[in-house]
DNA sequence: ACAAACTGCCAC
DNA sequence: AAACGTGGCAGTTTGT
């Protein structure tokens, strides 16, 4: 594969956009030590004490006899042979070498209290290894300097290394709780978080040119990922929660956009409904609401899903037409262009075509930004500071004195300096804003 | 003994 | 015909 720049402002992007981030990464993030410490501490006395009782259980003494000396906790094949060998429980699920599988979603089907242990360590031992000793080993005097790069994804999406800052767990309360709350502001500042409102989707209607995905991806009053949550689940308006809008946005709106198709969005979302965990904003399981509905299993639900996709297409007329177009031309001259004026040329499938040109250059909306915004804030000798980045959204490190203009400034830069510069960005663009005080578990939404 | 591959899980 | 995409990291297993 090779890409390259085709225009001097495509060059200079990723040029000034590594200086930037060379910048973000020479500020850091300041980290809360002790509470790390202590942190780490509260975590390894849960493990073990769950490591004591998965050893007292049945289940741990066939493993135990099984294989001896060479018993591990840590291997997951052991676990999968003592299961589904040994203990004769059944799956269906593999992985490609043809083992069973022994990943979260086969080991709650077995509903054993010695699994459930079994998983709560290992997101424990997840949480203490990847995440807080992650940041401990690279926080010198108090700051964390994760890097970030502008030259290493495939799409031209921005990256992070040691740490990882770009997958802090979030999800989980408890776990995000734990990590989260060691990023602390330093003295008199505030965390200040800007994201892009459903920027991919409006990337994606930019460059579909679609206009009805237009019209949807320009009207505040809309949400996409919402409206199919409603048609996936026969949902009134006032019944979707947020976890029912993010499992159609990350389970149907997006796969679909990506090249999946409606057999598999079905699959996956039904998984999420059997689990139980999902609700209408009034209580009632989303299993029940739906058999109510008439849909009555996973076939039924299949069906109904296929017609969603059917809607959706309908929705989209123009999408679903040029879709073809952009792959046939493609084939044909084995290379396509981003609209930030990069050339991809090289092999590539279906779904990367049509994938790419919406991932990069929606992280390039986020990039021109944050190249503005830290120009801006060394000219003006302010002492706050960019922090970090996460695809759409940038991490800052504010000065109490400084937030109303740092809010002002950013808005401005993200949702309309932008679209001065690319006129093919031809929807709005919205940011939203959360702002932590005491540290980034802590943060709250806040108008700006 | 070391490297690569595999598996799993975290984020957008 | 085929069936979302991008990443990093840890621990184990397999290959050289």
């Amino acid at each position: 594969m090779k890409i390259k720049p085709t225009t001097l402002n495509a060059y200079k992007l990723l040029h000034e956009g590594s200086l930037a981030l060379a910048e973000v990464e020479s500020h850091g993030m300041r980290i809360d030590t002790e509470r790390l410490d202590r942190t780490i501490n509260k975590a390894s006395e849960r493990i073990e004490k769950l490591e004591r009782k998965l050893k007292e259980d049945d289940i741990f003494k066939d493993w135990k006899k099984e294989f001896g000396l060479k018993t591990s906790l840590g291997s997951r094949v052991q676990l999968g042979k003592v299961l589904f060998e040994n203990l004769g429980y059944e799956t269906k699920r593999r992985t490609k070498t043809g083992r069973a599988k022994t990943d979260e979603k086969a080991l709650e089907e077995l509903d054993l209290p010695f699994v459930k242990d079994y998983l709560r360590m290992e997101k424990l031992k997840k949480l203490r290894g990847t995440y807080l000793h992650g940041v401990k080993r690279e926080v010198v005097d108090g700051i964390l300097r994760p890097s970030f790069n502008v030259h290493l994804a495939r799409t031209h999406r921005g990256q992070s290394d040691t740490p990882n800052f770009q997958n802090i767990p979030i999800r989980d309360p408890m776990i995000g709780k734990a990590i989260r709350s060691c990023f602390i502001p330093r003295d008199g500042h505030v965390l200040v978080e800007i994201d892009y409102g459903a920027l991919e989707f409006r990337v994606c209607a930019c460059f579909w040119k679609d206009s009805a995905m237009v019209e949807y991806a320009s009207d505040s009053n809309k949400d996409i990922h919402r409206d199919i949550a409603m048609e996936c689940y026969k949902l009134a308006l006032g019944e979707v929660t947020k976890d029912s809008r993010f499992y159609a946005k990350n389970q149907f709106v997006f796969p679909e956009l990506y090249g999946s198709y409606y057999v598999n969005c079905a699959k996956n979302l039904w998984s999420a409904i059997e689990s139980g965990d999902l609700k209408t904003k009034q209580g009632t399981g989303l299993y029940e609401h739906l058999k109510s509905r008439g849909i009555k299993g996973p076939h039924a639900f299949e069906n109904h899903i296929q017609w969603v996709e059917k809607e959706l297409l309908k929705m989209f007329p123009d999408w679903a037409e040029r879709r073809t177009e952009w792959w046939n031309k493609y084939r044909k001259r084995g290379w396509f262009r981003l609209m930030t004026g990069f050339v991809m040329a090289g092999v590539f499938t279906r779904n990367e075509l049509m994938n790419f040109p919406i991932q990069g250059p929606a992280f390039h909306c986020l990039l021109w930004s944050l190249i503005r915004l830290v120009k801006w804030m060394k000219k003006e000798k302010m002492r706050s500071c960019i922090i970090g980045q996460i695809h759409d959204s940038i991490v800052a490190d504010i000065h109490r004195d400084e937030l109303d203009d740092y809010l002002v400034k950013a808005k401005q830069v993200m949702t309309r300096d932008v679209r001065e510069a690319w006129p093919w960005i031809i929807t709005p663009l919205e940011v939203d804003c959360e702002i932590a005080k005491t540290n980034w578990f802590e943060k709250r939404e806040f108008a700006i």
